[in-house]
DNA sequence: CCTCGATGATCAGAATACGCATGGGGTGCC
DNA sequence: GGCACCCCATGCGTATTCTGATCATCGAGG
């Protein structure tokens, strides 16, 4: 994970930095608000530890202004100040967890991690699965019970999407929009075909379908109920 | 966001929900551990509030079996145990947050809020319940009691209708123009063989019937009085 | 308490709309 | 020019909706 720290205290930086290294993280350092908001909006960082104390610009404005630009990178409060409403301040600000002086590291190193992780779950999937059915985004390739399927440009994409929403019934206004790119009504059978031509590919060589007509609805990718 | 309490102490576990329901949540609340694992599989929440200690399966199994299933909801763990290393475990079992009993409502809100600004806006409703009765627009399904019931696409569209005015009155024409898209009367018995149709699937095997006909006025979808 | 008109429920067949498969034609890329 | 891919039109089969007839229920008034 690459991580950056904010705080003045050299010492205090330093003790951080050396314990998150050989955690085996990635971390940068920036003494003071201004180069400390710099580094922020520049670089892109997996989470932040930020003092609330600082010269110059302080944490709790540097949290308010990168959420402001729409960075969403978790934040680490460290403050010394402990009461309550010292810290909902710090999580309204936008803050996603904080820490008061004195603390130990292991607690930090954990609560860092959790806060990664949240992120890193959330980062593009490269693999999809439903079922027996998979799909890989990058080699874009589709298999189902570990046999290959192969797809036309148009027909993964159709697939990618109906994994994206499986469980969900998906209209057709929905496909066009968001696999054809139309905003308007071709008044063809245009999807009816695709679907056909995907169900030959991906239901035909098997007992159970995944892809369901929702009469009068549109379609759904999921086990039969 | 929808929020769900997992916790055994009764007035803990309703103190809290009624914090977070007056902060404009939406609150589920289970008393041990299986039901709480339960729900949390079942059903799609915004953010978790799980209590470390509970009887049967304990805190801690809960966030580590959500996590091994691929869920990523968020979890705050609520513990009496307050030690570094205790605090560190329930991050390592997968929480997003922990907070040490006894904690102050507002940082425990502010904590909540700041775990589930991540995961999103909450979005527009995607379920819709009455009594015993649910629906879930996004997958197309209507159950009653835990069971399916499959209804055509006009059926659906009645029900929606009805469930989204629970305990008004709705009338022929409201049903006429928001249901058929008619702006005129077409004279024959339509809506009373739609509702007909829909008590056979919605009433017919339950003791109470929920589809209420008010002569002279229109129909209204509640538990008997 | 019974009758009668009005209102609502149910049923089954007819009409309609919807979705599917297939083949042909067009377009752009090697 | 040939090939791959995509889109459109047609005709067919079927699920769904609507209609009209008949039956049941309600409630006011005698």
């Amino acid at each position: 994970m690459r991580i950056l720290i904010i705080e003045d205290d050299q010492e205090a930086s330093a003790y951080l930095a050396k314990g998150l290294k050989e955690a085996g993280h990635n971390v940068d350092q920036a003494g003071n608000g201004t180069d400390g908001l710099f580094l922020a909006t520049t670089e892109r960082y997996d989470a932040m530890v930020v003092d609330r104390m600082l010269p110059g610009v302080d944490g709790l404005t540097i949290v308010q202004t990168i959420r402001g630009a729409g960075n969403t990178t978790p934040v680490l409060i460290l403050s010394a100040l402990g009461k309550v409403d010292d810290r909902v301040k710090g999580l309204k600000a936008g803050g996603d967890d904080y820490l008061v002086k004195p603390y130990a590291f292991a607690e930090l190193l954990a609560r860092i991690e959790a806060l990664g992780r949240r992120t890193s779950a959330s980062q593009p999937e490269t693999r999809l699965k439903v079922e027996d059915l998979e799909m890989d985004l990058l080699a874009r390739t589709v298999s189902r019970s570990g046999q290959d399927i192969d797809l036309q440009p148009r027909e993964f994409r159709l697939l990618e999407y109906l994994m994206r929403h499986a469980g969900q019934v998906v209209t057709r206004t929905m496909l066009l929009e968001n696999v054809w790119e139309y905003h308007f009504d071709p008044q063809t059978n245009l999807i009816d075909v695709h679907i056909s031509r995907l169900r030959q590919k991906v239901d035909k060589d098997f007992d159970q379908p995944l892809i369901h007509t929702v009469r009068g609805a549109g379609y759904t990718l999921r086990a039969a109920r």
